[in-house]
DNA sequence: GCCGTGACTTGACCCGGATCAAAACCCTGC
DNA sequence: GCAGGGTTTTGATCCGGGTCAAGTCACGGC
């Protein structure tokens, strides 16, 4: 929603602060939560006690797989993280893209297993919320419920959108768009993106064939939308690619 | 997920038994919680309080629209609901249909708006819950927030689903297994079906033509897997379906 | 340097489902 | 009954994007 990222550098470690807890909670979809003040001293200090960081994960390391009980949600500290799931045919089916700050695991709750696997696509390290524990803690801070019922129904407008049926050029419009916008948030460029993933999963994500995913990009880099250099993307033409994007996005 | 109903012939009104209420809310998704005893008394009555039964609405009008502040959740008490999106184009995208005992409206909370219109497409009577009184009193029934976590948790999931790149085959296979089971579990025949709404929605829905809706339909029919006959559609090979529709359903 | 491997691109061709057009059907009102 | 509107079906044609196959590129190992 705000383009341009307002704390900027993380996670560049300078502006020292208030150290790196508190830079990083400040992007994080949670941070809300783990920094707040004013509220019940004992429970936040419950929270923080209940958040658990994990040893960094290298890529291809699942952080939790499909049919798992659902333990805990997580939210990404460092690196992307994807979600997928493999069907019994072996055709995997990805389900998003996490940057740090944003939740995994939501999905899990309503059947006790979480329904697909998350995989670190570089070096990830997050942090761990133990479920049951967050849920007894939500009845006692009304902000934390909020914040749970806010980010489980932005995930369901969300998964909604990938489901209309959009032109390949609307849907890789959309994902350069919402990655940007993503990225701003965080304080990273809006206009230079590194997309960590390999074209086989942007097409998958998207419901596309690499080779399509391949011809589009380089159809927008001919007309002047985007300049594409291996992974790394830039935004040339960001009105354009944004009005490419409305329908899917919607906003 | 329980096949055959277990509280059958609902809404026909026979087996008095404790009332309307009681037989209707034993089938509602909220109804673990509107029927709750053991609980504390005075909180179950703020709940009963603050469910409000809306006057019948007719085909075509609208629970609520697209944009409109976001103020209560609604479960659908009698009738058949969709939800949709009108986007600036002018074009339609149908999100979901709803059957007595299931809710809509959750999707509003993320943006504190409502992203889609809820369409009665018959005669519909709803039962509203207020929201922010609802969320304070999920505070203190952890009962009620469990139940509206998985239930947010299970549109997470379902609307993932139509998201995959499936066949029209597969789609409609699963629409018609998913229909069916979920008339099941409401005490109606899992094997005749009427289909409230008509073909265009059902090929908006998932993303199809309407004529490939009617092939399709004309196929499974050719092949002896279901009779239709206007609207009602009979399932004489659910076995068959099932198998068809089981990417889908992933189950 | 050279090879091997995997990611990416490019071209040729094909197919599922969309689109267009027309007919059949089915209500509802008169 | 008939006329007129909407819904559904059916057939003919078309096209976006998938599939197949063959390169090209980048990088790591030796």
């Amino acid at each position: 929603m705000s383009p341009q990222g307002n704390v900027l550098r993380w996670p560049t470690p300078q502006d020292p602060g208030d150290g790196d807890t508190q830079r990083f909670c400040s992007t994080c979809a949670f941070g809300r939560i783990c920094l707040i003040d004013g509220y019940d001293k004992r429970a936040l200090e419950d929270l923080h006690c209940l958040v658990e960081h994990t040893a960094p994960m290298h890529a291809g390391e699942e952080a939790f797989r499909y049919g798992e009980p659902f333990a805990a949600i997580y939210a990404v500290r460092a690196g992307m993280v994807k979600t997928r799931r493999i069907d019994e045919q072996g055709r995997e089916q990805i389900f998003g893209f996490f940057l740090p700050g944003e939740l995994i695991g939501l999905n899990g709750l309503y059947s006790a297993r979480y329904p697909c696997d998350a995989v670190a696509l570089d070096t990830v390290t997050l942090c761990r919320f133990a479920f049951p524990a967050l849920s007894v803690l939500a009845t006692r801070l009304p902000g934390i419920q909020e914040t749970l019922f806010r980010l489980m129904s932005k995930d369901i407008v969300n998964a909604a959108l990938l489901g209309g049926d959009f032109s390949a050029d609307e849907r890789l419009a959309a994902f350069v768009v919402n990655l940007s916008d993503r990225f701003a948030e965080r304080g990273y460029s809006a206009l230079r993106l590194h997309l960590m993933m390999p074209r086989s999963d942007i097409a998958n994500y998207l419901r596309l064939a690499p080779e399509t995913v391949s011809r589009v990009l380089r159809r927008f880099q001919d007309d002047g939308l985007i300049v594409v250099d291996k992974r790394e993307v830039t935004l040339t033409d960001i009105d354009r690619l944004k009005h490419l994007a409305r329908c899917v996005l919607q906003q």
